[in-house]
DNA sequence: TGAGCAAATATGTATAGACATTAATTGCGC
DNA sequence: GCGCAATTAATGTCTATACATATTTGCTCA
């Protein structure tokens, strides 16, 4: 058997609790002293447990006041931005990546002259195309990159691994798709496409910005919230 | 002034390093000890720091071998789905709710027979429509809801604020308009949408299904990660 | 009545030490 | 050399205690 840690199974009885609803919004949990008394276990122990629920957000904690069910979960959900190549490998399917284009372009965005990566490519599953791939990478940022073969794999993949970024949008949309990417897809002009633009920043400068089109019912989002 | 709490430095400190991209993925950092020494504190207190980045998959952490900054896995961001009455009125915009149908279904899902309130209709954003909703709600779980005059507000204003769910998964793709939802929504046949699937659950048991398919380009939905 | 202050209380932070667990490394025997 | 066992170095858990800090409660006095 596996001995779960005190702290541990403390958490995950409260948790539960607050999941399945016993415990609800705005409730107040037995004070440390109580659950100490409880368990027959040290304060830290209790404490440590509490903390973390408070660290996931499943707890508000007030000093003389208790420890309270959190409040409405501002329904935001959880949404995993794969990396493609790893994605579809992971479903088992064959994955490939076909470059069209790359080339350093000059930009002077907010008057800092800088030197842009500019590339272009279509993923494929299995063989169809999957998505079209437009990619800006900041190269005063990330100039390793100008060394990276990208005919073998999509930039993504390169910077997931190698470059740490603090902050990112992403703005999800369905749009018609343009004549040249359309052609790139090998579907009909004006079909629709599910769009994702993503941005992401280190501290205040950009990293990297890419617009993905995907053939619509070859490719779906999926956000959660909960166990998982 | 406020004093920031010694754990807390520490776990700043670390992370900083980390998004600031001095530590990178797969990086070693000090061991426990080496860190207790150089901020002259207790182990417990460099360990709080480094559990509770662990605990935020920041860092991993291997008996015997060390903590290594974690390899970015896939990177998750925030999808706020929102209320749609409440997100536009958000913005300034003026808000309607047009009720196209109502009925009580019977339903013998997994074998268990149960009444599901079955909701049609579409939202306006400013006069012009944004989306069609098509829901169905457990009315076991939420036999309150028949009471509810769903002509005024969509129901989904009412779930969010009455019923607790405990897990949530939302599909987003992008769907040539069927002719009845593009008649609805006033645009042509076979037109982009973008289209949102949700389904919540309580426990074991489905809360609601809803599938929104909104106009292409009156909607985007956006998914962030970092400070905001 | 009400304003302000003091006490009580629950959580927050930190320490020093003990023992458990895990896995990399070392070294022994063959 | 090779495989396996013993060692050892790192994190994981837990305790008992101490003092800090915020906030509610209630008391006192104008």
């Amino acid at each position: 058997m596996k001995p779960v840690p005190l702290h541990e199974r403390i958490r995950a009885e409260i948790e539960s609790a607050i999941m399945a609803g016993r415990l609800r919004p705005g409730d107040r949990i037995p004070k440390e002293t109580d659950l100490m008394a409880e368990y027959g276990c040290a304060r830290m122990t209790v404490n440590k447990a509490l903390s973390a629920l408070a660290g996931a957000g499943m707890l508000e904690r007030r000093k003389r006041a208790g420890s309270f069910v959190a409040q409405p979960r501002t329904q935001s959900m959880v949404l995993d931005v794969p990396d493609l190549a790893a994605q579809i490998k992971g479903r088992g399917q064959d994955y490939r990546w076909d470059l069209v284009s790359r080339k350093v372009v000059k930009a002077d965005a907010l008057g800092t002259p800088s030197h842009v990566l500019s590339v272009t490519g279509v993923h494929y599953a299995d063989g169809l195309p999957l998505a079209h791939e437009e990619r800006m990478i900041n190269l005063a940022l990330v100039p390793e990159i100008a060394e990276a073969d990208l005919t073998q794999a999509p930039p993504g993949s390169w910077l997931i691994a190698h470059v740490p970024w603090t902050e990112a949008e992403n703005r999800i949309s369905a749009t018609a798709a343009p004549p040249a990417i359309a052609r790139a897809l090998g579907i009909a002009r004006g079909a629709p496409v599910l769009s994702l633009e993503r941005r992401t920043w280190r501290g205040p400068d950009t990293v990297t910005r890419v617009r993905q089109h995907f053939v619509a019912d070859r490719y779906e989002l999926i956000a959660r919230f909960g166990p998982n």
